[in-house]
RNA sequence: UCCCCUGUAGCUCAAUUGGUAGAGCGAGCGGCUGUUAACCGCUAGGUUGCUGGUUCGAGUCCAGCCGGGGGAGCCA
């Protein structure tokens, strides 16, 4: 089955890049409407993924499969077409296909159980068919969004001098601290050994000791943050908790710089160089497919991004924040929570913060340490440790992060202050114990990263097979 | 884990104070059209999530279970 012409991608055809008016073409794609005319021809739109728009094909009733295959295409055939590039007799697009060929390579043999036909469908019911899903408008969009974005991450690491870091999915530390941790083991479950003790014995398990999937991958990576200097992870992680809501996944993939010889201050100019770097090649290189998300979605996200990329963050002390959430109180605004310093800042103090009151992005810093993690380093003041949260308009909480403490002594007060074991930091105090500087990083979730970016309301439908409580089908 | 909502045709939803189910879309067939959210007509398609209870009678009321969604907490 040789074929002379090499096939182009969808969106090369558009573009004008595979060819001109009369130069032959070809396309393999996937059929998503067919219209007929009683002039003798039919209208194919073929999709490819490569782009947000389909290829109209025309398929002419004297092509000699017409009669028995191309009348009966129906949505989510797949189809190998060659023909010619011609200019658009009709209206919607400019360039289309008249095809010489249209050869069936895929058909659809009971159209009537397709459980995607081209029709509007719920978020909700697409979950349950999540493996025909990527073929509909939004999630094929969403793939690509998701494919720039991750592709703009790396990008902008690799051009800034950062080194990405494979840190383990299976992790022997028990201590990460971040939530509920997905048990690792090859012991029978039916059948599983015990010690003296009656306690399970985990000697006997595969690594000789308790395991888990990561529930960040930020302790490790600090290590090689103090030797490689600027370092990034991007891989995913898992939360075993039993959180039911639209901003919440048990598998889900997370971006966390770590960069030595640095304070907190450089921590938030990274962030915010970085977000704004990610967004504006998002809106530069997808502009169909954001398009699509800004008049069917989220009318407004485009613009929302736009102003992202363009606004200069704001600076501000969490004491600071505390001050101007406590006088809008008094002068009258409703917080569903009390306001009052020490206090962990609620989704609604954030976004009245980010929205209201300074109307663009802004980086909260300086946090009481207890409310924070052990490992954020602690300010002169003994009340604070430098943590930072980035929040956005219509979003809040984009980014958390913080300077580590690399002061040994401190360290292990705090360690001793939050009732942790010293032992079970043992390396990650040795990193403090040879040759310590200022570190500091953060993490972002690229799931919230993608709904923020689409207007998508839910995580669960901007990563391929979401994982959830009581939800694992594919 | 807690609170609220929800489960009727392949999908989205109707069904008066309880009286044994309808529409739109999709699908099939036909008509019409250089069509593009096409349009017009016809046809097929349902043990109303599961189990039990109240009742002469349950899609409708009650209990339990299972699933879905939203919010809270936790966080990314």
């Amino acid at each position: 089955m040789s074929q002379p012409q090499k096939p182009s991608r969808v969106a090369a055809v558009l573009a004008g890049e595979a060819g001109g008016e009369g130069d032959p073409v070809r396309v393999q794609g996937w059929i998503r409407t067919r219209r007929d005319s009683k002039a003798g021809l039919s209208f194919l739109h073929v999709h490819d993924g490569s782009c947000f728009d389909p290829v109209q094909v025309v398929a002419e009733s004297t092509l000699d499969n017409y009669e028995e295959e191309i009348l009966r295409l129906t949505t989510a055939c797949a189809v190998d077409v060659t023909g010619t590039l011609a200019v658009s007799q009709g209206k919607g697009q400019s360039l289309e296909i008249l095809a010489s060929s249209v050869e069936v390579v895929g058909l659809v043999e009971d159209p009537d159980t397709y459980p995607v036909p081209a029709k509007r469908h719920t978020f909700e019911y697409l979950r349950e068919v999540a493996h025909l899903r990527p073929r509909t408008n939004t999630f094929s969009a969403v793939a690509r969004v998701r494919n720039r974005i991750s592709d703009a991450i790396h990008r902008y690491f690799q051009s800034n001098g950062f080194a990405w870091i494979h840190t383990p999915i299976i992790t022997g530390s028990d201590c990460e601290g971040a939530g509920e941790m997905f048990r690792v083991s090859t012991l029978d479950l039916t059948n599983v050994p015990r010690d003296e003790n009656n306690e399970v014995d985990v000697s006997q398990d595969f690594f000789g000791r308790e395991t888990n999937l990561t529930v960040s991958g930020q302790l490790n990576v600090e290590a090689y943050c103090l030797a490689l200097s600027k370092v990034y992870t991007f891989g995913p992680t898992f939360r075993a908790e039993n959180s039911n809501t639209s901003r919440h996944l048990a598998e889900f993939w997370m971006i966390e710089p770590e960069i030595a010889f640095a304070d907190l201050a450089d921590d938030a100019d990274l962030a915010e160089d970085f977000l704004k770097y990610i967004f504006a090649d998002l809106l530069e290189a997808l502009p169909d497919d954001m398009a699509f998300f800004d008049k069917r979605i989220d009318p407004g996200c485009i613009e929302r991004l736009e102003n992202f990329t363009k606004a200069a963050f704001e600076r501000m002390d969490y004491t600071e924040a505390v001050a101007c959430l406590e006088q809008a109180v008094s002068k009258g605004t409703k917080f569903e929570f009390p306001v009052s310093w020490g206090i962990d800042l609620q989704s609604e103090h954030e976004r009245w913060l980010t929205e209201t009151h300074v109307g663009r992005p802004i980086v909260v810093m300086n946090y009481p340490k207890d409310i924070k993690a052990f490992y954020m380093r602690l300010n002169d003041d003994e009340r604070t440790v430098a943590a930072m949260d980035v929040l956005a308009p219509g979003i809040g909480e984009i980014i958390g992060g913080a300077q580590r403490e690399e002061r040994l002594d401190v360290l292990d007060r705090r360690i001793a202050e939050m009732n942790l074991d010293p032992e079970d930091y043992w390396w990650y105090r040795d990193l403090r114990k040879y040759g310590t500087v200022p570190h500091a990083g953060f993490g972002l979730g690229l799931e919230r990263t993608l709904a923020y970016a689409t207007g998508m309301a839910n995580v669960r439908d901007l990563i391929p097979f979401p994982r959830t409580p009581k939800s694992a089908t594919f």
